[in-house]
DNA sequence: ATCGAGATGTTACAACATATCATTTGTATT
DNA sequence: AATACAAATGATATGTTGTAACATCTCGAT
């Protein structure tokens, strides 16, 4: 059982946890963007699930399976970069604190991480300052990754 | 001389200093975006010019107004909202820091602040941990502004 | 006055996203 | 197994956001 199918069964689990289905379209949009390995915009995924299934999926029904993914914390939203990104720990029985993304601008690649608590916390009270309110610390961040970093020295 | 005017000064001095000219579109576009204050959507933005200056602007000449106004640094674009809002400091002649933004979710109103640098330094450090490299600091932030939170109140 | 660069107009279209209603599928009940 | 209901998907249309390409206009320098 490799990677990927462990990663779509702990999805099923989760799924079955919550009384919803991990239909097959849903599972073909979900493993879509897990193989990726990176963030895809909907339309890119779309392409993605066509040629891999040889399927002729509508739009409409990726946007709908993300929603649903969403819905269930199975797929991250970038607004950022306005692309779609598997969420990175599916496969934890344990709850995470709100993640925050790195998103390479180069390949899209994508990695989630948890800032430390006093920095979080440290934001915040900058936000309060200002009298604003932070209503989320899921924070999204412009960056290069490893890889794109190597390459562009 | 009211205090949009002295904006409007400021940004034709600015652009002359650089070459550019602030022409009657793009004074247009920017007091759209200054009256409003708060950030709006290209087509909002557009719309707003054209009630406001009874003319029938293209949706092109606003995205390259925005575009030029951007370059300018008159005018920040804001991922996370998809909207563009007029930079909160052409008034000063001093340089600023990289800014940060907190958006209200509710209304779109933007509070351009300044975060600590050792809470940035700190940012970075997590960032750096994760292998990554922060390509820019101009944070976006999902908020709640002092009217809005008084409202939920 | 004329010329050239920069700005704007016009048209077409690409990319991203949602609304609505029809059809199919999967499951629970009989 | 037949039925019937809810959930999921298909199909179509349309709304929103953004860009490409080429034509025209305008301002400023000569």
């Amino acid at each position: 059982m490799n990677h990927v199918d462990r990663i779509i069964g702990h999805a099923e689990q989760h799924c079955k946890a919550h009384g919803t289905r991990l239909t097959v379209k849903r599972k073909q949009v979900l493993m879509g963007l897990i193989q990726s390995d990176k963030a895809l915009s909907a339309y890119e995924l779309l392409d993605f699930c066509n040629r891999q299934y040889g399927e002729k999926m509508p739009a409409m029904s990726v946007y709908r399976i993300l929603e649903f993914l969403e819905d269930e914390h199975l797929v991250h939203k970038l607004s950022l970069a306005n692309k779609y990104v598997a969420c990175a720990h599916i496969v934890c029985n344990h709850a995470h604190a709100v993640p925050q993304f790195l998103i390479c601008r180069q390949c899209s690649k994508v990695k989630e991480i948890a800032i430390e608590p006093a920095t979080i916390n440290e934001l915040r009270a900058n936000v309060s300052e200002a009298g604003f309110k932070l209503i989320s610390t899921q924070l999204e961040m412009n960056c290069l990754c490893e890889g794109c970093i190597e390459q562009a020295a």
